[in-house]
RNA sequence: GGGGCCGUAGUGCAGUUUGGUUUAACACGUCGGCCUGUCAAGCCGAAGAUCGCGGGUUCAAAUCCCGUCGGCCCCGCCA
């Protein structure tokens, strides 16, 4: 405990009266009564009170007296007394230490504290960009310590769970080199070799690969991932991984890390109940025909259903093209009750601003259509036909899209989860962990012409799927895992490829020529050469998990020092601009930004 | 790159739709006073706001218009 105290406040209890103790901590609220005075001293563990009296004659000290009334919120202090029981009528049963106050011999003003920019003890609402300003004064407030203090305890489970499991941990340099595909790297020029730059890793992904390759067999560790995009409320510019890799395994290895990582963090960090054990799988071609998504948040239904049948041959002729595609699709789903809502509220589920462009609805009405902007194509039997298809109520509403398969399954996508929130069919109590697999390993970029790689081009295909590789690469489908729950993706893993062979091959298919290829992968390459083992892994993100166990839908609400929606560091200022002299030595001249570009 | 919402004392907010009876309200905090068992203590009083910034419309702007800055959220982007 050190000479400082002798003891944590939120300990204090009837046991402890009688008993001299030294407290440090900060003033969390105070009370005076004319003669009485009672300060509540709050330390990182809890808050216990302190009762100061001011007439001598009742046993009070006008010096201690003096100093108590001067105490403001927050002021830094130490306080030196005896625990002592409270009277009977006075204790506090909401408090855990309730049954006891201190009474001071000393009390020392260690720090005071201007008025406060928000309160401390009592957890109003923050503007974001006061709490960020000042997180360290919001980190006092005991719902985010406690969120900070989880992460931690998180951390030291998935750390000791993994070292029990085999895996051992090793750091990966931050300054790195720039890779071409995937996201905008941070970049970090070198001042020894002028107009070089490292790059901040996205990921270890290269170097994981390279310690099996180095025979370590099971590495894991807390990789902070950079990538220079724009966030959203679950996305920040940096993030932290559990990043693992194992030598001489299966699929199924990672699925059985990732089952032990996600069971243990569940039970012991959650209230919230599993919605189904063993984590169920799902494929990718499923999860995006019957959710609409690749991360689908499995808690509510309004499953996503063919409706192909039913508008076959019918006059509108954009669905009717998409019922008879070979990559298009024409799905929908019923929305329980929905045959009611306003024009308005209907006009708001399409919105190609928000990503649901191409949905159309049908309102219902006893039975019978109320209106739709699909009236026209809903002629003969086919309403009676759409009814039977989504098994949609008298008064439902139905939402129906036709197009291309991926865009046209995103929106309807889009609008379940919006549906879901809004007829608040969310279990808020469950954790609906799945594994989707059999990913697609490429798509095809029709702005630049070429494949791309779903994941990344590291992926090791299915075994059997390799040949396609030659013939359609689009069918090809890989040994990729995700792990989701409640609409998040929270991991991301394979088997890798561990051949030169292969991994020129990949590289060839999505247009990187065997110059680039050396250029930029010569050392992986290279390296595989050596008896690369066959390996794979996977990289759970931390956050995104600690989201997923308390309940947040924002990915501030579980990092310490958190950046602002547009990248900034409000509390360091940061971006910020440095000295002439640094840009000197680092061989850079700024340019002002160029207008329209 | 595109779209939506927000910005009013230290903090959180009312007022903005329909410009003028508003001296910009309320709560917490701050300052002063009262109070011997409070625990979101209570009671009385006071100070504290060029309504994010710039421009415009108008006899008159927190309120309407344009621009800009900042925050939040979505699409694109994020292997």
């Amino acid at each position: 405990m050190g000479t400082w105290r002798t003891h944590f406040i939120g300990e204090l209890r009837s046991t402890h009266v009688g008993q001299q103790v030294r407290l440090c901590g900060w003033v969390n609220t105070t009370r005076e009564h004319g003669d009485l005075l009672f300060v509540l001293v709050r330390d990182r563990t809890g808050v216990a009170q302190v009762r100061i009296q001011q007439s001598r004659d009742a046993g009070g000290d006008s010096r201690l007296w003096a100093t108590a009334v001067e105490l403001g919120l927050e002021f830094c202090v130490r306080v030196t007394g005896t625990v002592a029981l409270r009277p009977d009528d006075a204790r506090n049963p909401d408090m855990p230490t309730g049954d006891i106050e201190v009474t001071p011999v000393e009390i020392e003003i260690l720090n005071d504290c201007p008025p406060l920019p928000f309160p401390i003890h009592r957890e109003t609402e923050i503007s974001e960009t006061t709490a960020l300003k000042y997180r360290y004064l919001q980190m006092r407030r005991p719902s985010l310590a406690r969120v900070i203090r989880l992460r931690h305890e998180l951390v030291l489970c998935l750390r000791n769970l993994m070292s029990g499991m085999g895996f051992i941990e090793i750091e990966t340099p931050l300054l790195t080199r720039s890779t071409p595909e995937g996201a905008r790297d941070f970049l970090v020029p070198s001042r020894v070799y002028p107009g070089r730059f490292f790059a901040l890793p996205q990921s270890p992904q290269q170097y994981k690969e390279l310690l099996m390759i180095g025979g370590v067999d099971r590495y894991f560790q807390f990789a902070r991932c950079l990538r220079d995009e724009d966030a959203r409320a679950d996305r920040q510019a940096e993030h932290t991984q559990l990043d693992f890799e194992m030598s001489f395994v299966d699929r199924e290895d990672i699925i059985e890390v990732l089952e032990a990582i996600y069971g243990g963090a569940a039970e012991r960090f959650s209230s919230k109940r599993l919605q189904r054990i063993p984590i169920p799988r799902m494929s990718y071609h499923e999860a995006m025909h019957r959710f609409g998504s690749d991360k689908p948040d499995l808690r509510f239904e309004l499953e996503l259903v063919d409706l192909s049948p039913v508008f076959t041959g019918c006059s509108s002729p954009s669905l009717a093209k998409a019922a008879a595609a070979p990559d298009e699709v024409v799905r929908g789903f019923a929305v329980p009750g929905g045959g009611g809502w306003s024009r308005k509220e209907l006009d708001a589920l399409v919105d190609p601003a928000t990503g649901t462009g191409g949905i159309a609805w049908v309102a219902l009405k006893e039975g019978a259509l109320r209106s739709s902007p699909l009236k026209s194509a809903l002629d003969g039997d086919r309403l009676d036909a759409l009814r039977r298809a989504t098994s949609a109520g008298p008064d439902d509403l139905i939402i129906v899209a036709g197009g291309l398969r991926r865009k046209t399954l995103e929106s309807l996508g889009r609008v379940r989860v919006a549906m879901g929130r809004k007829l608040r069919l969310i279990d808020e109590d469950v954790l609906a962990f799945a594994f989707i697999i059999d990913f697609p390993m490429f798509e095809w970029n029709a702005d630049e012409g070429r494949l791309e790689p779903v994941h990344h081009m590291f992926v090791l295909p299915k075994t059997e799927h390799i040949p396609l590789l030659d013939t359609a690469p689009l069918e090809v489908l890989t040994t990729q895992v995700d792990a989701v729950c409640n609409g998040y993706e929270l991991c991301s893993g394979s088997l890798r490829i561990y051949t030169p062979a292969l991994q020129k091959k990949v590289m060839g298919l999505i247009g990187i020529t065997d110059e680039d290829a050396q250029r930029k992968f010569g050392h992986l390459l290279t390296a595989l050469r050596f008896g690369a083992p066959p390996h794979g892994g996977a990289a759970p993100g931390l956050d995104r998990l600690l989201m997923v166990l308390l309940g947040t839908d924002r990915m501030s609400d579980v990092v310490a020092f958190p950046k602002t929606y547009s990248g900034r560091d409000l509390l360091m200022d940061a971006p910020a601009e440095v000295d002439p002299a640094q840009l000197a030595d680092l061989h850079l001249r700024v340019e002002p930004p160029r207008e329209g570009v």
